[in-house]
This record gives C-alpha cells, structure tokens and sequence, in this order.
RNA sequence: GGUCUCGUGGCCGAGAGGUUAGGCAAGGCUCUGCAAAAGCUUGUACAGCGGUUCGAAUCCGCUCGAGACCUCCA
C-alpha cells in the first residue's frame, strides 16, 4: 500500500503527503480575475485542483478548500499610469465595476458548474477582503520589510533578502531577476526595480478604491492572496495551488508577504498545473488563442467539429498529467470521448449482470483497486487511473462470457468501485446520452413505430425498403443497428 | 538576451537504466442480408549525434526543434 506523494515545486520533489493537522487538510488555490469569460486552459487548471480536492476527501480527509476570486482587480502594468484591468473593462462597457465582477463571476461558477467542480468551502474576493489586505501591510511595515512613497506602498527586496532568500520557488537568482528587469515608466516610487506594490495610490479617474492609511488607493497585485490563505487557513497550511504561470511572480510574492508578514511562508506544497495551449500555443485571453468552455458543449466554434459532453471533456482532461503540457485540438477530444462512453457503456453492462457465477472470480477487485490508489498515490497520476478502468472494462467483457472472472460480490465490488473513480474521483457525471425524458419518451415511441416497418421489411428480405429507412434516419441524426435481437437505435 | 521545461509508434498521452502503459485511428478475424455496433487480434515507438554502462527511450554532453516564465494572465 502506498501513500499519497505530491510533487512540490518549492523543492522540486516529490513528497510524502503529511497534513499538518490530519484529518483536516487546508487547501488554497488562485481563481480567476473576474474581469473576462473564463476559458478552457482556467478551466483545466481548476478541474485539476478539482480532481485534488476530491481524492484528498476520498482518501478521508476533511479538506477546506479555499479559491478565492479576484475582482479587485489588478493594474495593467507596473506604472503609476496603470489601469485597473476592472476599471478599464467597465469604461469600455459602460458598466459599473462590480457589475463586470458579478458577470464574470456568475459565469466562472456555471461553468465549473457545468463540467462538475465541486464548490469550494470558502470562494473570497479581494474586495471583501481590503481590511485585512491593509493589516497584513501594516504589518510589513512594522516588520521593516515595506515601505510608503507618494501614497502607495512597496515591498522591499533588498531588505527582504537580508533575511530570507527570494526567487527560491522559480528557481531564479536576484542576479537572472535584475538582468530581466526592464525599464518601466513611472516606476520613481520604487527604490529597487524588483520590489513591487502592497497598495497602490488611486489616480482620480481610477474607479475602484478603498481609503486606506495612506490615502485612497487599492490594493497589489499578490496582496489578496497572503492575507486570505492567512485569514481562512492560517499561517502556516498544507496546500497552494495555482497556474504555472503564476508561479513567477505571484506566488513568489506571496511567499516573501507571508514571510515578512508572519515568518511563515505559506503553504507546505506548492503545486502547480500546467498550460492548454491550442494549435500548440498557450492558450490566453489577451492573444485571443482561447476556447471557452461553454463552446465545446455547444460545438460553437471554429475549432471544433460537433458539441462534446462536459464528461468527455473533462475526461480529455484527465487522461493528460496535471503537470503535463496539453494540447487541445478536436480529434484528440474526440478520441477521450469514443473511450470516454466505452467505458460508459462497460459499466451499463456491469450494472445489468446476472447474480452468477460465484461470490468472487478470478480477477481480483481488490488488486484492482490498489493500482488505482496506488496511480492516485503517484502525484495524482489520473492517466494511469484511466487506463486502469480500461483494464476494469476488459475484465467486464471477459466476464460476459464466464462469470467466473467476475463472481456475484466481486462484480458489485467492481461496480462501486469504477463508479467511485470514474464519478466520485475523477468527477466526471453519470450521464445519460439522451436529453429530455419528455422528448426521449416521444421519440422511443416514434421509432418503435419505424422500427417496426422496417422490420417487417427485413423479414420479407426487402432490404431497398429496410436500407432506405437506414438511410434516411441516417440523415437525421439517428443510427440504426441491427443485431440478433433486433434493431435499437441511437441518436448521434 | 536570461531562467526553465519538453521532444515517445498515424494521433493523443503515461512510464522509465533491462520487464505489455492506456485511449483513438489503421490492418486482419468473428458476428452479419448489407451496414453498424461489439468482441478477438496485429503493429514494436521513444528528435539527432556522441558518452557512461554488461545493458539507455530512461543518466551525462552537444545539436536541432517546440513551449513556458522573465510583464496582468490558470
């Protein structure tokens, strides 16, 4: 039996996963800044946080799970011209600001809705948070690790590194840091290029701010983040997760607020999920390379040839490592979703067995079983989970044929078993291919109807009759086939 | 330019110093009026060039190629 390992990007190891305080787990992941649709590649990144979360309460653990969301937003760039990304999006629309954050948050909750996320325990925002985020400043400058210039505030570098080193999560060197650096505008504030801001000084036009002790202004980039992991984790908790890209400087960032502010660093692991890209490119709202989610349930774009269920989706998902690089296209998800209802309909014909054959076969459920885990185990390694429940969906055909592979108990054990997986861990949703129960109902009695003709047709051995029909529902969208009990049909 | 990651069979994607990943597609077979579906089965891959080793796709070096970060971004 093996335990839990997670590789931590802090150390670049893998690590055994020991809970500070078991059985509770505390787990904090970045969300989305709410100024914009969410796309495919936030998507895969909070459905494999998703994926954590649910093994981690599979495996017992009582988890808070904290995502918070961003609709502070964050300045454009590091000027002191800069633009709320939120601000600028409602002059654009003429909308108010928090009008923009409620859209875009309503939106990343039906979404992640849609593809089965389960909620987090605490979802914050960064607005609801600004007392706390000056706290946690003030705090740093009683520490001596920030400072105040011309109303906005600056986390020191050069004082931090007196005490603790920085760039340790990135693997970067203040020398690679300062090489990379570039010349901003308005940066005069600044006393080193690489300190960045704790709170920043509100321009008059700037619509979003909050009255702080050093004037009207609102918070930095990374600020919202420390000081909530702090407030609903504490200082010191097990999990931080978030994109790759926000590896360096986010999280870094993070480190050195937490740090000064409580001489903690956060979280125990860091991890970290990799990119989507799309046509091989990393897939960003700003570039315009992005899919959304909602499309790939419609079919609705470019680059997709027909609608995809959220299961197969998030199936396509899953059968890459979080960690993994994952390049999107059509014929790749369609491949996961052919697999994907293979094993689907594996476990149809698992839940229609006969009580036959004896209490336990020849195939172990319990050696089964521990593979499964024991993938899970290996830093959430969902790929090998799958394959497994492939060599599950083999055994279940053998056992067609031979109920002793299976046995009456063992057959059930299975079924619970590729259920837990399939929906419980890899959150994927038991669904049934048809709509409407309603319409379902109307269309069963409309083709029992045709089914009917076509197979008297067969029984006269008039096969012009019988394949035109074939034919013709073929062009609406129904396929017929015809097996030695009869002919079903499915629409496709 | 700096830091780093990756390059696996037709495609997607695990693994990893010697042992079948898996899925999809493709070929063959079974079934079948035909078709479809389903089942069985086949393929022997790890960018290139060197090196270490009894043995490397897996370790080291170089080359080529791709990508990420260095700037808000999951």
């Amino acid at each position: 039996m093996s335990t839990l390992h997670l590789f931590d990007s802090l150390t670049g190891e893998l690590k055994p996963f020991e809970p500070l305080h078991a059985p509770k787990v505390g787990m904090y992941v970045c969300g989305p800044t709410v100024y914009s649709d969410v796309h495919l590649g936030n998507t895969r990144t909070f459905l494999s946080f998703d994926l954590l979360f649910r093994y981690l309460m599979h495996l017992g653990y009582q988890v808070r799970y904290v995502r918070n969301i961003t609709d502070a937003g964050h300045l454009e760039s590091d000027a002191d011209s800069g633009e709320d990304k939120i601000a600028k999006k409602a002059r654009l629309e003429q909308l108010e600001p928090m009008e923009i954050v409620q859209r875009y948050t309503v939106g990343f909750r039906s979404v992640m809705q849609a593809y089965n996320a389960l909620p987090p325990s605490i979802e914050p925002t960064a607005t609801g948070h600004i007392v706390e985020q000056i706290e946690l400043i003030k705090k740093l400058l009683a520490e001596g690790f920030a400072y105040e210039a011309n109303g906005s505030v600056y986390f020191s570098i050069e004082t931090y590194l007196k005490t603790y080193p920085y760039g340790e999560l990135s693997g970067r060197s203040i020398d690679d840091l300062e090489a990379g650096t570039r010349e901003l505008d308005g940066q005069d504030d600044k006393r080193h290029p690489l300190d960045f801001a704790l709170w920043k000084k509100a321009a008059p036009e700037h619509l979003m701010r909050w009255p702080s002790p050093w004037g009207a202004g609102f918070p930095g980039w990374h600020l919202e983040c420390s000081a909530m992991s702090t407030k609903y984790l504490g200082e010191e908790f097990d999990i931080h997760g978030g994109g790759m890209d926000l590896k360096f400087p986010h999280h870094e960032c993070e480190i050195a607020q937490n740090k000064g502010a409580t001489g903690q660093g956060g979280a125990r692991y860091w991890l970290h999920a990799n990119m989507l890209t799309l046509n091989g490119k990393r897939m960003a709202k700003s570039t315009g390379n992005t899919l959304d989610p909602r499309d790939l349930l419609t079919g609705n774009s470019p680059h997709l040839t027909k609608a995809y269920s959220p299961g197969a989706v998030r199936f396509f998902i899953h059968q890459a490592h979080y960690r993994s690089v994952l390049d999107f296209s059509d014929s790749a998800l369609q491949a996961a979703e052919k697999g994907y209802y293979r094993l689907l309909t594996s476990l149809e014909v698992l839940r229609a067995r006969a009580a036959q054959g004896p209490a336990r076969g020849t195939w172990s459920v319990a050696d089964w079983n521990a593979q499964c885990s024991e993938a899970m185990n290996q830093d959430l390694n969902s790929p090998v989970l799958i394959a497994q429940l492939f060599e599950a969906a083999k055994a279940v055909t053998l056992d067609q044929k031979d109920p002793q592979v299976l046995g009456t108990e063992g057959a059930a054990e299975l079924l619970h078993s590729m259920e837990t997986w399939l929906f419980s861990v890899l959150g994927l949703s038991p669904e049934s291919h048809s709509g409407n129960a309603k319409y379902q109902q109307a269309l069963d009695a409309a083709m029992s109807v045709v089914l009917d003709v076509r197979r008297k047709a067969r029984e006269t051995k008039d096969w012009t009759t019988s394949d035109a029909l074939r034919e013709a529902l073929s062009r609406g969208g129904i396929v017929v086939q015809d097996g030695p009990e009869g002919s079903s049909y499915r629409v496709e």
